[in-house]
DNA sequence: TAAATACCGACTGAATTACTGGGTTATAAC
DNA sequence: GTTATAACCCAGTAATTCAGTCGGTATTTA
């Protein structure tokens, strides 16, 4: 698995879209503005992101984008895999003829811990995200706490 | 969270150290030999993970490295965070300055997954990663299976 | 027809990655 | 003590990736 900033780019403006796409398409324009991110960056990162369906273009005036399925279905692994490109963990890919035993067992246990971040990502939907927060939303509303939430840092 | 190949690449060599640091301390060319890594970038990863007391250096003729803690004690998120640094998130910095509302919500559920990625992996040991792969051999040298476990991929 | 938007591709400075090569210490073995 | 072995240190560097600019084309609405 691989996390990077662009992962983060691309993330982020899904969020961005989950939020405001409710009630029409989004522009890339908007998305650039809101977040920060240069416009022709966002296309590039759309164009993978299209590519896999995540998203949906309407082109000419009032066009924008779209979420390509419902937020519930796009996990974060989802988004970072289209614009990360899924790289390959071990050099030996595989197959096993890695010089000495030691290497295989170390690149099998770093393939495995791989698959579990996967896994915890493809856990989390976009939808999760928007809820989760909007149910802190309300905690944080009913105590009228004025102390950010940066104190929950933990480990 | 930022986990890339270079945080990889030091997974993978304090596994090999965990893995073969039983008897005595390890060098650095033996890692370099059995992970395939280039000597002298595993000392700009060493240096990191050192001044993080992650691993403690012997020198001289039969010296080496040994970890610097036991491999429970270690957590993955210990290892990459000592060699990427970590990077701010967001870019307004916590600081609730945002252009829009839009953009530091976006920013706020971006650092809540972050934290929780941080969390997992902070909660996964080296120690944790041996065992589970030894308790893993075992269960497959039971049923003699020759099919890889590439087939558990999910989406 | 004009404007707004997605869509497309080539190019680019800056940062990062992964590596090379030159050292200098510390220490164990001889 | 001398020597070999290792950690340690630092400066440079080709290749890659990041994030962006620029200049277009295609499609659709007004």
């Amino acid at each position: 698995m691989r996390l990077s900033t662009k992962g983060r780019y691309a993330v982020t403006a899904m969020l961005d879209l989950a939020l405001n796409g409710k009630t029409g398409p989004v522009t890339l324009a908007e998305i650039s503005e809101n977040q920060g991110i240069s416009l022709s960056y966002l296309e590039q990162l759309f164009a993978a992101l299209r590519s896999k369906d995540l998203v949906r273009g309407v082109r000419g005036p009032g066009g924008g984008y779209y979420l390509g399925k419902s937020a519930d279905e796009i996990s974060i692994a989802n988004i970072i895999c289209a614009v990360d490109e899924w790289v390959e963990f071990t050099r030996c890919g595989g197959r096993q003829n890695c010089s000495g035993g030691a290497r295989c067992l170390t690149h099998t246990l770093w393939d495995d811990l791989s698959t579990e971040i996967f896994n915890f990502l493809a856990d989390i939907s976009l939808g999760d995200l928007v809820r989760r927060n909007l149910n802190k939303k309300e905690e944080e509303d009913d105590s009228l706490s004025i102390v950010p939430q940066s104190s929950s840092q933990a480990a």
